[in-house]
DNA sequence: CAAAGAAAGTAAATATATTGACATAAATTG
DNA sequence: CAATTTATGTCAATATATTTACTTTCTTTG
């Protein structure tokens, strides 16, 4: 019974304790991520962008609350990455014929470029640096701890909808 | 020989998986860890914070720098967020008698207040939901993988020294 | 088909975060 | 001990990120 309540005890540091570093990790992928990308002058925002404009279902031109839907941050938030991507003409915004209310965002050729010739290497760099000592499965392990606590944060935000009912 | 180069070629697709999962989880965690406090008007940094300074070695107070190194993120940052808290009268900030420069910051009685009695039960609830599903050992095993993330990521800081010959 | 409603994107206000620059104070050196 | 260097915190500029509010356009309703 002693025994036992002390293990409940330490539930709440370990939960913390697991937090506390997600936090710092978030803090240090954004600091060393974005220095990584510096010489382009790109921050991982926009790299998150860029590398999503290169799915073969974006490819086409996404729309910008589309790509806020799979990125997981705001629409709001986009607008102004967004715009700083087209001023340094790495991306461009169409009218969608279909629907004049939206834009569809796709990768120019120099967006392109930039990726495939310049952001590719370092980011295959950084991720052999990030995850030195990383086996094939703990790579495995860490993506699916991920995923579930990603759909967890879902349940808890009443803005997405999970569609646990309908069948994807 | 086929296989191994295919085995290869799926490396980049797993890093990058992982660390988009991890890109994910940190806006999730910011968005839904603010949500959770909106009430109390908190952000998760001010939680951060706050959370850091009622650990028992901050509890006399603790400098800036200090307090920076700790959450892994920038001195210039914290500035910003001590003097919104500050403003909320939930710290206080006070000259070090050893070090004229330094100033020692420390949770006030209201700060102290708010930790206990408003943010400890919603912070409880929040990480039963972000971390439902979640066994003990699922816990330290999703710990010890962000613990070993962060020593790549501090290797990677040129600002950081891990201390790697220096006995801790 | 006109009016109300909803959806898409953006602008504004607030709070992080980073680097660069700076003022003040302590530590080191010649 | 005076001069240089270093350390500590803050301010300024830029880039995220969020919520609230608004414009434009499409959809739904009567």
């Amino acid at each position: 019974m002693q025994n036992g309540e002390k293990t409940k005890d330490q539930a709440p540091r370990l939960s913390n304790r697991l937090f506390f570093r997600l936090y710092q990790c978030a803090n240090m992928l954004h600091k060393t991520g974005t220095r990584a990308l510096d010489a382009h002058h790109i921050t991982t925002q926009q790299w998150a962008v860029l590398g999503a404009l290169t799915r073969p279902a974006f490819e086409p031109g996404v729309a910008v609350g589309d790509l806020a839907a799979f990125l997981l941050v705001s629409r709001q938030n986009l607008t102004g990455v967004l715009t700083r991507l087209e001023a340094m003409d790495y991306i461009e915004r169409t009218v969608d014929e279909n629907d004049n209310r939206s834009r569809l965002i796709r990768l120019t050729t120099k967006g392109r470029s930039l990726w495939d010739e310049d952001m590719r290497p370092v980011i295959s760099d950084f991720y052999d640096d990030a995850l030195r000592g990383f086996s094939t499965e703990d790579r495995i392990h860490m993506i699916h701890y991920l995923d579930k606590m990603l759909r967890n944060f879902k349940d808890i935000d009443p803005e997405i909808q999970t569609d646990k009912k309908a069948a994807e």
